[in-house]
DNA sequence: TCTCTCAATGTTATCGGTAACAGGTTTAAT
DNA sequence: ATTAAACCTGTTACCGATAACATTGAGAGA
């Protein structure tokens, strides 16, 4: 027989009837433990596994979560991948199916939750007319729940790291975007930058490599031998990287780089970036869990997103400075 | 009414059964052009979307689909980011769902139908355990159906760009693999080579960079100007590029680098890499197009894997010589 | 005119689960 | 001892769609 095991033939082998399986499964407490030795026994006997679709009719329900990706996919960040493997790695924990939309008018057909990434200003219109609930991967001043690193903490570390290896002049290269996570890493800058009673300095781009290299290369002249740049992306940095080796800068001694995701891109570079690394797996496995966590809180479903509630959630994961070979890396112990 | 409309809210609207409004959906033939026609304008009105777990479970389907990537996650190539799209796209426009697998053991509960990537020899025997309808992402010899790029018209382009380009000595670097992809590419390039009676040089690598680099670095003497390195993959001729960058050689008059996929990595290098584009996107909804097709040829249900049949489906799509910084890119006509 | 056939539509049962209710037994309280 | 409350398990109906069967009606042929 390999036809695969149903409640039913479970209940047949264990001689019960199939609610008493059911409630094993879902509500083990109304059940006297020397059913459920059967049940389980049954259970283990025929590798029952539950049916998916059944679960999700009865329940009305889809057990459908669609992760919805709105920045433009042409340069597919490996950042995407990464954050989708650990979204998937939970949703098949607890059987449920991913759907990946990457444009918001391929978003038919139904579901019971919401993975909302690469937000921006403009999308909350749309997004408010989403009506599961929903959980951002990225922070945001809206007021939906989200997960993200700390982001603050993250150039706080690398803006320490700089001033701890002995560089004079440290520099912020920042993304030319007015989102809260921008705000949030120059902020972490800065602070860190006043706390240690220095100028803060800050230049933006677009997020791409060529725009810092450009900038580097223009403004050689501005910049002392013993400077460092902290900036907001890999993307920045391995600019920043080509830029001074184009100059004939050294690295590490007379320029640092701190880049800022630490998702393949630090890697390829070459010399490797010193970067502050996102744990962007585990987020992804997070946010999975939260969304579903508040699906099964929320029911009754169809809950709209609440712009006047005040419990909002918000998980932010410690980044870690990964020390590689763009900054000197002295240990001041 | 917020309430998603099912068939009988359809059908109550056209006032007719609900199984007219099953069979205009799956069996238009049935139903006279008159019901049709309310049938269409009631679901149209309700904007009724048919319901996936429903539909699963009458037809005794799960409508998931499981896509395996067999490959070491912790260096997530973009690559897998991109033909997750395609894949995700082909299957939510025919409702299908699709589970995202990166460790075989973590393969449990029912599906439709599996597409595997990455699949090396020892893979296989776990493979043909696998009871439900399979394609590889991948050129193989063991009898799976699969999509792929055409590897050996990949390496023709290739090493015929280099002879065009007026490149004396031809170089092929491989990935130290055997695996059927390497052999078609490195026939591609043999067979191109012998035609225009030069001869062929083949060294092999772990598809690292710093390996490549190093050997480029290592052997430096007995690379004369005017060489093209026509690489197995993006990530050896990053390697290639730093390595003749290291030993000060000209790119790309002295030296011309070709490599291989154009995802993410040929955008990356700098120069940027002139290389054999793969549409690796468009692949991933052809496999799933093929899969799904497969599914619903095949059924009833659980078709196993037969090594002996002889009508096996092989994909080729046609990869695509992008021209960039690292050739010459004389136009002979 | 009366049947016979076939096409068009409706009715019923089913997929595999779960909530709600019903029935039976034990325990507790008066 | 009597009754109620608590507890455990089984029965029924339902989620939304579809295959299989039942029914209806129109047109063909005798």
């Amino acid at each position: 027989m390999s036809t695969i095991a149903t409640l039913t033939d479970v209940a047949k082998a264990a001689n019960v009837s199939k609610m008493t399986v059911s409630r094993v499964i879902n509500h083990p407490e109304q059940v006297t433990d020397e059913l459920k030795a059967l049940v389980f026994k049954a259970m283990k006997e025929l590798d029952y596994q539950p049916n998916f679709a059944a679960k999700a009719l009865a329940a009305n329900t889809t057990r459908i979560i669609k992760l919805i990706i709105l920045e433009k996919v042409d340069t597919v960040e490996p950042y995407y991948a990464t954050l989708l493997m650990g979204v998937a790695q939970a949703l098949n924990e607890h059987q449920y199916a991913l759907q990946v939309v990457t444009q918001k008018n391929a978003d038919i057909g139904d579901c019971d939750g919401y993975i909302i990434t690469g937000a921006r200003r403009d999308d909350f219109d749309w997004l408010n007319q989403l009506n599961r609930p929903t959980i951002l991967f990225g922070e945001n001043r809206h007021n939906y729940d989200y997960v993200d690193s700390d982001n603050k903490y993250g150039t706080f570390l690398a803006t320490s790291a700089a001033i701890n290896d002995g560089y004079d002049q440290i520099i912020f290269f920042g993304i030319e975007l007015k989102e809260s996570f921008e705000y949030s890493r120059e902020r972490g800058y800065m602070d860190t930058m006043q706390k240690d009673g220095r100028n803060p300095q800050i230049v933006r781009f677009g997020n791409h490599s060529s725009e810092a290299q450009n900038y580097v290369e223009n403004h050689w002249h501005e910049f002392k031998p013993n400077t460092c740049f902290v900036c907001s992306s890999d993307r920045l940095a391995i600019g920043v990287e080509r830029g001074i080796q184009h100059m004939h800068g050294n690295i590490p001694d007379e320029f640092g780089i701190i880049g800022f995701d630490g998702v393949f891109l630090d890697q390829i570079a070459d010399p490797k970036l010193t970067t502050v690394k996102q744990p962007v797996m585990t987020m992804g496995s997070k946010v999975a869990a939260l969304l579903l966590q508040k699906i099964n809180l929320a029911l009754p479903m169809s809950e709209d997103h609440d712009p006047d509630r005040n419990n909002r959630v918000e998980v932010m994961f410690s980044p870690e400075l990964i020390r590689r070979q763009t900054t000197r890396n002295y240990h001041r112990s």
